[in-house]
DNA sequence: ATTGTGGCCTGCCCGC
DNA sequence: TGCGGGCAGGCCACAA
């Protein structure tokens, strides 16, 4: 599914392929898709005439930034979900997405932006659990993982007593880690996803930091948050790959989890 | 404020 | 072969 990885592919691509491209048209057949009382009608009127100036990404949400007639226009925001993809003049973001399904259908375009020059940027989510909005509210989200200090994760854990991955999985701390990311992460940190959050000592804290930031940019570089080596042990009776223990399935902090008793504490 | 829970949405896969 | 149910999870509304 798309997490940080996934968007940030999705950002480079906008970047690469839709930018400084005169918007003629906006066809989003879909109101569900459209959110905070977007219609159709005001999106077209929005994004008419405009262009992309920028692609942005903070943590799973993408933000395109537009102008027209040397105004700065509205941000468009874009949600994928779990199973939303971004095209651009129909070339695929990313080739599996986990979980997508292995058909492709354009019936599920949910919002498609056409360009003077007849190529589109199209979100299409076979589930639509994305979403596209107008100047959403950038505030909300917590620091991008790919950017996070020390520091900036002593703040987001504080002395909670949440589970350490609810808190991680909390976009309004940390921006961008989804439960697969999270999974491998901890498991490479050798930490427990039950543990409450503030009660990681300062060199667990430090470890973790450390592997995030690792596991974030290796996955990056490997093609997708599926791709950790955690991810093939992550089945049913799933064996850990470090030390051959039977995994243990839980669900923490809401999400299905899969982590090792043996070396995650 | 913090933490936890359930529902949304649909495709897929398993078991009968 | 068809079908029902469970499951996937990012995000949000809501409850305690």
């Amino acid at each position: 599914m798309p997490e940080l990885p996934e968007i940030e592919f999705y950002r480079l691509l906008a970047e690469a392929a839709a930018l400084d491209r005169r918007i003629v048209g906006v066809f989003a057949p879909d109101p569900w898709f459209l959110k905070r009382g977007l219609t159709a009608e005001a999106l077209a009127a929005a994004l008419t005439g405009a262009r992309f100036t920028a692609a942005r990404r903070i943590g799973k949400l993408l933000l395109l930034d537009t102008i027209r007639r040397r105004r700065p226009g509205p941000v468009l925001g874009l949600r994928f979900g779990m199973t939303g993809r971004l095209l651009v003049d129909a070339a695929a973001g990313i080739e599996a997405l986990e979980y997508a399904s292995a058909r492709d259908e354009p019936a599920w375009d949910r919002v498609t932006i056409r360009f003077a020059d007849r190529g589109d940027l199209r979100v299409r989510d076979a589930r639509r659990l994305g979403g596209v909005e107008l100047d959403p509210d950038e505030n909300r989200l917590g620091v991008d993982a790919l950017v996070l200090t020390p520091a900036g994760l002593r703040a987001a854990l504080g002395a909670s007593i949440a589970p350490l991955k609810a808190r991680l999985m909390d976009q309004g701390r940390v921006a961008g880690m989804g439960n697969l990311l999270i999974d491998e992460t901890l498991w490479r940190a050798g930490l427990d996803p039950a543990r409450p959050a503030g009660s990681l000592t300062e060199a667990e804290r430090r470890r973790l930091h450390r592997y995030l930031r690792l596991t974030v940019t290796e996955l990056m570089a490997r093609g997708g948050s599926h791709t950790g080596e955690l991810h093939v042990a992550r089945v049913r009776g799933g064996l850990c790959p470090r030390d051959g223990a039977p995994l243990e399935r839980r669900t923490v902090g809401g999400r299905t989890t899969y982590s090792c008793p043996v070396h995650q504490r």
